[in-house]
DNA sequence: CGCAGGCTGTCAAGATAATTTCGTTGATTA
DNA sequence: TAATCAACGAAATTATCTTGACAGCCTGCG
């Protein structure tokens, strides 16, 4: 191959004849693009969590004589990048990802984000982990036609972290025997943004006539669904897309499992453990 | 070394300080600064026509215990120099949404997303917008225990978008009857996070004897699927969690979620609006 | 179950870099 | 014309890096 390749195009290049160890490494060299490349290979090595032959190795198997070679190249690319005089840097400045309407949107969406965090009651994700790390307490989720994958992703988590949390499925026809089961200790998990659908509605009366305790995730206009709500969280969701955003939804989601999580954790380390056993057959990359 | 000037700085201010092999010195450093200060001690000397030791006094001079903490220096400003105007995302210090967890959690959200755009190559989610918005080519989507989620999420715009789009169940079981279907025209979306599922390489591999189009969402590590993939896109997925963020690689997929609708849009006008009636006649939502 | 082969870390030798030591040079001054 | 001293580099010394050789480990296969 040409020397006119740069060490990430060589990289990408060979991305799928790398070892597990070589991508490890790739990545932390990515990690820093290209300053990151410049200190000594031990350092590099100490900071992928690899050795240094493989280090090495991984220079020669981009066409490099050595490691010093390598670095050289990175050292080039860096000077080179910084003598051009406007920001010519791919990624965001301009042109590069592909279109523009792509950095509008991740615009759009990094915006959503902040507003939703901004927005946020200070108390809401406490009062939330703190009921659904209550592991008497049954859990029920349930969403829209597209939040569902969103409830499902939560339920998916939930689930594995403790029991007795059950996703009520797309037929509505169905719901009727888990809201028979439920009572005031019952929590109730509810995606509904615009196009807010009647059945959630519904679900959300039968629920409270049962004093369940609803937790409700929706758009910044606020399902109807906010006046049965004990906790609702508002995400904002609108993007240059004809469809809405749900990462804000999302985050949300994500943040709620990590701190449910840890509450858990002592009673669900070996729950979990004993999944991960069962799902041993699949293997394992690398601890971090 | 108490204060953190650049080198610059202690350069300009030490100058009437230097002598003049010094200054010869000082001013090959700026020539390429600070790119050019990244190589060895003796190339630096060379390029200046000095003495290596009369390197390490500069550096000592300038307040450094030693031309390695110098160099060190100079890296991070390189390097520093480097970051993207997104990542800074100084903004929003302590608006107190709650616990310093879910800052610190939310603060890697936005790191991920970042290093996931930078890392995109820029022709990919343009070839990918390509191929899924060729209504021609049959679509199959498929994740792991985890990921099987963001599967759903994208075929259930997907399916609404366009036509033969299909989404396989959570059983390998039965997925040789729809493998047997595929063909050079089919497209194959797989998502394959650490943890890399066996199953879903078998399934990729099968996939690609048929020659269809295998699309790749995996991690900044990079599954083993990578080897067969036409397209891969790389999403950043650690956070102060036990569980890994999927959050980077649903940014990509409502993007092209977007991207694709554009795409297609005048034939999918008419099939999103055909839906709607439907749903409109059996019952359910209200407009917004 | 045992073998083959690929992956990766350890170790030690050889190479290079960084620092110290010390002597030379040249300018300044008595 | 010495004597002094800062500036500087050559060479020696020490520290660190780079690389090759080798061995352990896991995985897939017969």
């Amino acid at each position: 191959m040409a020397k006119s390749f740069s060490v990430k195009d060589r990289l990408h290049e060979q991305a799928g004849a790398l070892t597990p160890a070589e991508r490890q490494l790739s990545s932390v060299l990515m990690r820093d693009y290209p300053v990151g490349g410049l200190q000594s290979i031990t350092r590099i090595a100490e900071a992928a969590g690899v050795s240094t032959p493989t280090v090495i190795r991984l220079a020669r198997k981009l066409g490099f004589d050595g490691f010093p070679e390598l670095q050289a190249a990175m050292r080039d690319e860096a000077s080179e990048q910084f003598k051009t005089p406007i920001r010519k840097r791919e990624g965001w400045g301009d042109t590069k990802p592909g279109s523009a309407a792509f950095t509008a949107f991740a615009e759009a969406v990094f915006d959503n984000l902040s507003r939703t965090i901004d927005r946020l009651e200070p108390g809401t994700l406490d009062a939330i982990a703190g009921v659904l790390a209550d592991r008497q307490r049954p859990v029920y989720l349930s969403g829209g036609r597209i939040t569902r994958s969103n409830a499902d992703y939560f339920y998916n988590h939930l689930q594995i972290i403790r029991p007795a949390v059950t996703l009520l499925g797309a037929s509505p026809n169905v719901w009727p025997q888990y809201i028979l089961d439920m009572d005031r200790a019952s929590v109730l998990i509810l995606f509904d943004i615009r196009r807010y659908e009647r059945d959630l509605e519904r679900l959300a009366d039968l629920a409270k006539e049962r004093e369940a305790e609803i937790i409700l995730f929706t758009d910044q206009w606020g399902s109807p669904i906010t006046r049965l709500a004990d906790h609702v969280v508002n995400a904002m969701i609108e993007v240059p897309s004809s469809w809405d955003s749900t990462l804000a939804i999302n985050l949300i989601i994500e943040a709620l499992i990590a701190e449910v999580q840890t509450r858990v954790s002592d009673s669900a380390r070996e729950r979990i453990e004993a999944l991960e056993d069962m799902f041993r057959s699949t293997r394992i990359f690398r601890k971090p």
